[in-house]
DNA sequence: CGGCATCCACGAGGATACTG
DNA sequence: CAGTATCCTCGTGGATGCCG
């Protein structure tokens, strides 16, 4: 994910598989998904960001933004104050977008346990074949 | 175990973006979801996925098609034929994901062009500040 | 047919330092 | 405070070749 997207790949995976593919590329990435998450809950700042999503790169951070903007999922707004202060801010169709990623984490939530265990029995018939 | 993992990258990200996350990084690489769809439809084989999921290497197929199986969203078997033939299905938990995976659909689908708008003033605004 | 192993290219992303 | 710029590492994944 970077501000020029070279790499454009993927291009015509399956017929069906298309939109989602757009959707995942949007929000891959690693570091949007806990942005947008964390400006869900109103307007935040670049300094407050930074400290919500854990482990993010200040440079990481402001590219992820700059995309976030870019596909109108964020807002920007600067205040000319002294210290400089923006606002981050996710739009409605970021909030939809925030939904429907809800339900993916209640799949994920729902089967977490059935997956762990279907990849510990994975691991222990291929990793320790004696 | 001298493989590289595909895009099993889990992390801390936030307090509730981790669920998201982690399917996130489960969904992602690119080719899972496109393999997921195809094999959707039903049993399909090997040369048939390969076929179906375009643009995809024979390596990366592989690869995924071990993580979707290590993860229980797919099932692998193997018929001992003379000519081999392997035919990989989804799960019933793998077909809840792809339930979800169709929200996501619907709002790519449905901000499609809102978003593609986005981008252009964007990169108007932006790239010509003249 | 259905893989696995090897080599290699590229780009995402971390660390660090400087600026308005 | 809120970035931008630069360097560098390393994972992801493409290409190719061999094997059961």
């Amino acid at each position: 994910m970077s501000q020029r997207n070279t790499g454009v790949t993927s291009q015509a995976v399956t017929a069906e598989a298309c939109p989602v593919q757009e959707v995942l590329d949007r929000v891959s990435g690693k570091w949007s998904v806990g942005i947008l998450v964390a400006a869900a809950q109103g307007p935040i700042r670049f300094t407050e960001l930074e400290r919500a999503v854990t482990g993010i790169s200040r440079r990481m951070l402001t590219l992820t933004l700059r995309n976030l903007e870019r596909d109108g999922l964020l807002t920007r707004t600067v205040y000319p104050t002294v210290p400089p202060r923006v606002e981050y801010e996710v739009t409605p169709v970021a909030r939809e977008l925030y939904e429907t990623l809800l339900r993916l984490t209640d799949w994920a939530e729902r089967h977490r346990t059935t997956i762990h265990r279907s990849r510990v029995a994975y691991d222990a018939e291929h990793a320790a074949p004696a």
